[in-house]
DNA sequence: GCTACTTTGTGCGTGCCTTCACAAGCGGCT
DNA sequence: AGCCGCTTGTGAAGGCACGCACAAAGTAGC
């Protein structure tokens, strides 16, 4: 089983229901975000000279049920061995391959203000495949400046060097009131996959991708569930680890 | 596949039960996510005047199925009028109401560096309910300094500032290998909901609730898709919808 | 080689979330 | 008043994800 074949697509096992095709194995959504994690933790047992590592202990270290993680890496091929565990260096390995990280993406940055400049400064993205290679405000006294090397154009090229630069994802730090003639032009640059952290919707053509990270909606429901917890807590009626219910309780 | 919203990051925390309280009401929390952003628009709905906005212009603005949508708002009850619509203020004073964000919550924000600055600086959070009223970092550069009137204390005062303060929701900012020892301070200092901007997975008691914003994990998903539209670009299967999502996916 | 033990891979039941479709309700028009 | 058209609220169906539980498959010991 470790040495499976490699080149091939390893066009999951058995009698794989998937009419097949050479690829079209979709990953379920939530799938894709967890193998992301994994993949962090795999990179860090690396380092630390880990050769193996079982579904529980990975499982522990990400914080999910160790059948579903399992389940998850099922998706992207069998690279386990029984009575063992998962080689880590090959799975980390074939999860980077599965999710398309071996082949870089270029990112561009909209908008270098407070969040943009953090953004900007983040080792976390060059480091794991995602060089921000292209930046772009109106700010006169920020069109210009360098950060990390790379120079910061005004948004008016945004077309032009994307093309030039192949940037694939676009992220967009602008005030909301931008957000959406920004995300046009990105549009228009051929861009198909968006991170908005503008608190509007944007509207998109289909084939465009776009993920919204809103901090203001995380910050509510969070506070959501304090509220309902300061009512559970005057009646008295237990907390209760009852099921993994995703529900939640309201006074009304 | 762009539509795969998800919002239930999050730990499932403290068994959210249906331990039927008298006046309890189970609220999806798929449906939480969603409430928020409804009140965004019509916040903004509110302030050009509108007076009543029909389930599909509504869903339209944010992105969702209206049947959805009509779903989600029978969930604080029924404030529609058949024939015309919901109107505009009353609906946008329930939601608030039942999300719990009547009353404010005090965030503390942990670890005041280029990340941390940018949420110290964002003035969308106090705006909505959210003053940050407690900030916290190591470096003796930084304690001491005030952002927008708030002294920056060191961290080894979380607990007695925050319990000073009522503080309810703490976010971190710090690098990943001072998280969870940040994470610990907080549940010792009380607080039971926690917002990580670090890219590790919190150990915490079931008690507390933790959502986790991971950047580098949307920018991965995102270029799952791009790769995975690459391939499919070359047999021609279809590319997917696309529409809006709400957050972030994490597991527990 | 055989047995005992460990861990993977997955079939399957369960429950949540989404979506369709439509009856019920409301305002306006004649 | 009565009818008409529009929109809400929801019952029901389908899909997806989760997690249990177990057979398959490998290792270790004798
Ligand atoms: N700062 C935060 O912590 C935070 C948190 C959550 C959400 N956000 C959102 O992120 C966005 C940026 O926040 P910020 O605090 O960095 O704001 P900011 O005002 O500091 O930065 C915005 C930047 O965008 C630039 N800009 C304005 N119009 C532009 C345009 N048409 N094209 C290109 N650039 C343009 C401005 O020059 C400025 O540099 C906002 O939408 C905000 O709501 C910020
Ligand atoms: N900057 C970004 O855009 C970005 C994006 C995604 C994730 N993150 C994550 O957010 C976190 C912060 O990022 P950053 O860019 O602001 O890093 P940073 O190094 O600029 O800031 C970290 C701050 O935390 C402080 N700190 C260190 N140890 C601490 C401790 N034990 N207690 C309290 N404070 C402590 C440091 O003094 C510093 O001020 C990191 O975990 C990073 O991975 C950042």
């Amino acid at each position: 089983m470790t040495l499976r074949s490699h080149a091939g697509s390893s066009a999951r096992a058995g009698g794989a229901s998937r009419t097949a095709a050479k690829l079209a194995r979709s990953i379920p959504e939530a799938t894709v975000a967890r193998l992301a994690v994994y993949l962090r933790i795999l990179g860090e047992l690396a380092e630390q000279g880990a050769d193996t590592v079982s579904s529980e202990e990975l499982a522990a270290a990400t914080g999910v049920n160790s059948a579903k993680l399992r389940k998850d890496l099922s998706y992207v091929g069998s690279y386990g061995i029984r009575g063992v565990g998962y080689e880590v260096v090959p799975l980390h390995h074939e999860i980077e391959r599965t999710l398309g990280l071996d082949q870089k993406q270029a990112v561009a940055l909209i908008g270098v203000g407070n969040l943009g400049h953090a953004l900007a400064g983040y080792g976390g993205f060059g480091g794991r495949g995602f060089p921000v290679t292209a930046m772009f405000d109106v700010d006169p006294d920020i069109v210009g400046i360098r950060i990390n090397g790379i120079l910061v154009d005004h948004v008016r090229d945004i077309s032009a060097v994307c093309a030039a630069r192949g940037v694939t994802i676009g992220m967009i730090a602008t005030p909301g009131s931008a957000a959406q003639a920004v995300c046009d032009q990105l549009v228009d640059a051929g861009v198909e996959c968006i991170l908005n952290f503008a608190p509007v919707v944007l509207q998109v053509p289909d084939r465009v991708e776009v993920r919204k990270v809103d901090l203001a909606v995380e910050l509510q429901i969070l506070a959501f569930h304090v509220a309902r917890r300061r009512v559970a807590g005057t009646d008295g009626s237990e907390p209760a680890k009852g099921a993994t219910n995703g529900s939640v309780v309201l006074p009304r």
